[in-house]
DNA sequence: GAGCACTGC
């Protein structure tokens, strides 16, 4: 079939175009002119679901919104946008807000973890998809808004995907046509709209979900991008990536350089060989200054990619995917994609929990087309693809929804607070049976549910706190041994998204020094509470600098205390609500913490065998201490551990002793080994 | 002897 594509302007801010019929073998698009603006809200106003398939920077996030808004669409309620990420909702309702010439709050708002701008005047709102997932805890029908537009649903986060099922069922209830009777439905007064917002290649998808809606399309302002693919395909791609960049720097016209490739390691060693190549280019080439980011760096080392490099010089920026999404860097006009990254992966096990997997793997097709374009964001743009163009056509279309590989321990649970079962709820992709087992498995653990699966009184407390269920249950049990405000700054800094002890590698003996400082005995957990204290007695007496400048010197990250202090806040008002005094302290008693955190970690504990190695207590895996544990290379008779990581070794991150004899005493245990 | 990227009550 011949690519026939017809666009017509739209006099608006970007072009509409109607979707007739995708061939999927093809990969074409056949679209059907229509006129912009006033088309997209035809197309909205007869439809109760639209799938709108946009290129970045079609400006399809900020003007549909206003578009609606202004067309009285959303008259009874209001509009909702969702992203999967914090950044971009706080400063696209910005955004938006200025365009309305509004301040940010009033008629446009957004909610996000820790930060609320919104009012009753707030018609147009930014949240993140985890926010709008909890109202739905409180508010089964989403009845306070009447439009909500899913965003960059290809990326299919967790919550993307429950918030997808839920509005299908919601749509059910709320759009319901008058009955026969003519008694009206009291929902059918507050329909509700809903627009899917996705990059192209999985529209097809969505519109199946949701009854063959309608699937319209936005053109974006792109650049143009040349791709090149590579003739054979390459071995090492490290090594291929070395060759193309000095192919660039000596043949191509100025302009910088970004790397794509999947983890530190290859980051850190291909740097060190370019820096080490460009030493040695004759003196009439210009110099190359190299930079690297990757999300385990020290902020102000990631920052230094963003400063334009001094004249003469061209900018050689080595990252991982972080430079896919999550961070725009200026200057870029030559991509290097060696196709690989690396994804977390949860395998399931009946047997001592499962484990995550973090292995190197090849990319997805919107991948690809995610790192050309980060080519042609201030002008065209030169893709160089180490792959051929047989391996770019067979790669996977997108990546595998993060639900069908993720725990979902979490998730069943909070569902279970709702009253919905995660087996029955019509997902666009459903779990496999092993992944739901192995989390029921877990959640009947740490006495969450019961033998019949039925939510237990504990388990409804767990459900309330903004933690994973195996950090909840360690809180609610640190009622009994008195130590909950020590749990509480444990799982605080645990449950954070940064990491707290910064490691870089060229200080590794500096950093092992000022480690030593906070090194408990009994393991990480209590080592992180050495921490934790030692930072609150500087925050107490020091100004913000000086705060600052200790958390340098120690290589803690001091963004992991501030976070872990936001989320400490929230714990405190919970436990409060559930009958928890969360000022209890057990002081320098160090026992009852760890049997605290033994509760809820229960499942993730090994035991000493006779040959030195660690294994599972509910498992058969053998275990290995992670080197960067203050446990490593100890042997203890008993350990508990935050998670379990395959890597090379499958390691147990987090590990604290713990005495043999806790788990005679868990009636769970008993059980199990019966 | 080692660390892809996000997010939430």
């Amino acid at each position: 079939m011949p690519k026939r594509r017809v666009s017509r302007s739209s006099g608006g801010t970007f072009q509409l175009l109607k979707v007739h019929s995708v061939d999927r073998n093809a990969q074409l698009y056949r679209l059907i002119p229509c006129s912009g603006r006033d088309a997209l809200i035809e197309e909205i106003r007869a439809n109760d679901v639209t799938i709108l398939l946009g290129e970045t920077g079609s400006g399809k996030t900020t003007q549909v919104p206003q578009y609606i808004l202004e067309s009285g669409l959303a008259r009874n309620g209001m509009i909702a946008v969702t992203q999967p990420r914090k950044v971009a909702a706080t400063s696209l309702a910005h955004r938006v807000a200025a365009e309305q010439n509004g301040t940010i709050g009033d008629l446009v708002g957004y909610a996000v973890r820790f930060d609320e701008k919104s009012s009753p005047q707030t018609r147009i709102k930014y949240l993140t998809d985890g926010m709008i997932v909890r109202e739905l805890m409180s508010d089964s029908t989403l009845s306070n808004y009447s439009v909500i537009i899913v965003d960059e649903a290809h990326e299919r986060t967790l919550r993307t995907d429950l918030l997808i099922a839920n509005l299908k069922e919601i749509q059910k209830v709320r759009n319901q046509p008058q009955d026969a009777k003519g008694k009206g439905n009291a929902n059918s007064t507050n329909p509700l709209k809903i627009v899917v917002m996705s990059a192209t290649l999985d529209a097809e998808k969505f519109s199946k979900f949701y009854h063959n809606a309608k699937i319209l399309y936005v053109k974006g302002r792109q650049h143009p991008v040349k791709i090149y693919h590579s003739a054979e395909s390459q071995l090492d791609y490290a090594d291929a990536a070395l060759r193309t960049f000095f192919q660039i720097h000596t043949d191509r016209p100025p302009g910088d350089v970004l790397i794509f490739l999947p983890g530190q390691e290859d980051i850190e060693s291909l740097q060190k060989s370019i820096d080490l190549f460009a030493k040695q280019l004759p003196s009439d080439k210009p110099a190359v200054l190299t930079c690297s980011m990757f999300a385990a760096q020290e902020h102000s080392q990631n920052n230094k990619a963003f400063n334009p490099p001094p004249p003469n010089t061209r900018k050689c920026i080595l990252a991982t995917n972080i430079a896919e999404t999550s961070i725009t860097i200026p200057g870029i006009k030559y991509v290097i994609d060696t196709r690989k990254c690396k994804e977390k992966q949860y395998l399931a096990r009946l047997s001592g929990g499962g484990f995550d997997t973090l292995l190197t793997r090849d990319i997805t097709k919107s991948s690809a087309m995610q790192r050309s374009g980060r080519a042609g964001r201030e002008g065209s743009g030169v893709c160089f693809r180490l792959y051929t163009e047989d391996a770019f056509n067979n790669m996977a279309i997108s990546g595998e929804p993060e639900i069908l590989r993720c725990s979902l321990t979490s998730s069943i649970l909070n569902l279970k607070c709702l009253g919905q079962n995660l087996e029955e709820l019509d997902l666009m992709d459903k779990p496999d049976s092993d992944s739901i087992a192995s989390a029921l498995k877990t959640l009947w653990l740490l006495g969450a549910i019961d033998n019949n699966q039925k939510l237990t009184p504990s388990g409804r407390q767990m459900a309330l706190f903004p933690l994973e269920p195996q950090y909840a249950c360690a809180v609610v049990a640190s009622k009994e041994y008195a130590c909950t405000s020590e749990i509480l700054d444990s799982v605080s800094v645990l449950s954070s998204s940064s990491k707290l002890f910064l490691d870089i590698s060229e200080q590794r003996d500096a950093v092992a020094e000022a480690r030593r400082k906070f090194r408990h005995g009994s393991g990480d957990h209590h080592t992180v509470l050495n921490a934790v204290r030692a930072y609150r007695e500087i925050a107490a007496s020091e100004n913000k600098h000086a705060r600052r400048e200790w958390c340098r010197k120690h290589f803690l990250n001091e963004r992991t205390f501030l976070e872990a202090r936001d989320i400490r806040e929230q714990l405190v008002v919970t436990c409060r609500r559930v009958g928890i005094d969360p000022s209890v302290s057990a002081k320098d008693n160090e026992d009852p913490v760890i049997r605290s955190m033994g509760h809820g970690l229960a499942g993730n504990s090994a035991f000493l065998q006779p040959d030195g190695t660690y294994k599972q207590t509910m498992g058969q895996t053998i275990v290995k201490v992670h080197p960067g544990s203050t446990l490593c290379d100890k042997k203890v008779p008993a350990i508990i551990y935050d998670d379990l990581m395959y890597t090379n070794q499958i390691y147990a991150r987090g590990v604290s002793a713990i005495p043999k004899s806790f788990f005679m005493s868990l009636s769970v245990f008993k059980q199990r080994k019966a």
